[in-house]
DNA sequence: TTGTAATATGGTGTGATATAACGTATAATA
DNA sequence: TATTATACGTTATATCACACCATATTACAA
């Protein structure tokens, strides 16, 4: 395969596909459903099909370039890694996610980063990914609803 | 449909498939897939359906007595309905997740909740459910991989 | 330069998860 | 009884995710 185009640094192998999937949700402010960047990939690359999105994403999330958003089964750019690496990557990161429209909240916070390890570390639980979920509703849903 | 034999206590309308599914998820310490508890119902309403159990799953989590676990898709006893109402309903509940055998821990704590609430009123977030999901390996499956 | 291992991709198919839609039945109540 | 709300039966389909096998590319050692 042709692989002239790609982008090394960092140790980051980003071919084309991986690239595109990238731009993708890096675009957006909401996470991106699998099958909806798959459309929008197929503009790039026509050939595109699941298995192509999804290893995309698998190697982005590696990087810790991407999140997963389980609450929703989709996929956000990392506010951490796409700002900086200053270091912050042993905290925890909320994810407020919510249940209406999507939108996702993502703090850190040094409070929540002590607590949610201490509480890890008595179960003998060990926390790789350190994103933490938490679903609800945003002050705008909740406002249409009243 | 005959109702003759529905159980209704504190506002629970438990019917027949509500209570075998209630019955399935409680019975299992870990969360139990949706399919896998379809199966388990047909043993005893052979013509359930998916729509049955998703039905049944969703009353259910209204009221409380379980939680789905994002992380897998899946679906458990809700540790603090089920042993008593003591009041702790207003607490935040940690689920953290094995990615490797699905053991889940469900961990309350006050300080979890005070920075957590925290976090969500400074966003103008709603969180209803108090569920939050912590993804990661637990101690068993750890020491197996070492 | 050839062999080989590691990595990445193409393409097919299917498994796994979830719900829309529509009709019917039951229960509660005006 | 008529009306409404709720729950259920059933069919079909939508959505999400990856296994599998073949092929291509790269890097590197022999």
């Amino acid at each position: 395969m042709a692989a002239e185009n790609n982008v090394s640094i960092d140790d980051l192998n980003l071919t084309a596909s991986r690239r595109a999937v990238l731009d993708i949700v890096m675009r957006s402010e909401k996470p991106q459903k699998a099958y909806d960047i798959l459309s929008d990939l197929q503009k790039v690359i026509p050939h595109a099909k699941p298995p192509t999105v999804y290893r995309a994403l698998d190697y982005l999330i590696n990087k810790r370039l991407l999140h997963r958003v389980n609450e929703q089964n989709a996929f956000v750019a990392c506010k951490q890694s796409s700002k900086c690496h200053h270091g912050h990557t042993h905290r925890f990161n909320m994810i407020f996610t919510c249940t209406k429209c999507g939108i996702i909240f993502e703090e850190s916070n040094s409070v929540l980063t002590a607590v949610v390890s201490e509480m890890a570390s008595t179960l003998g639980f060990r926390t790789d990914s350190k994103m933490i979920e938490c679903p609800g509703i945003c002050q705008n849903c909740a406002s249409e609803i009243a």
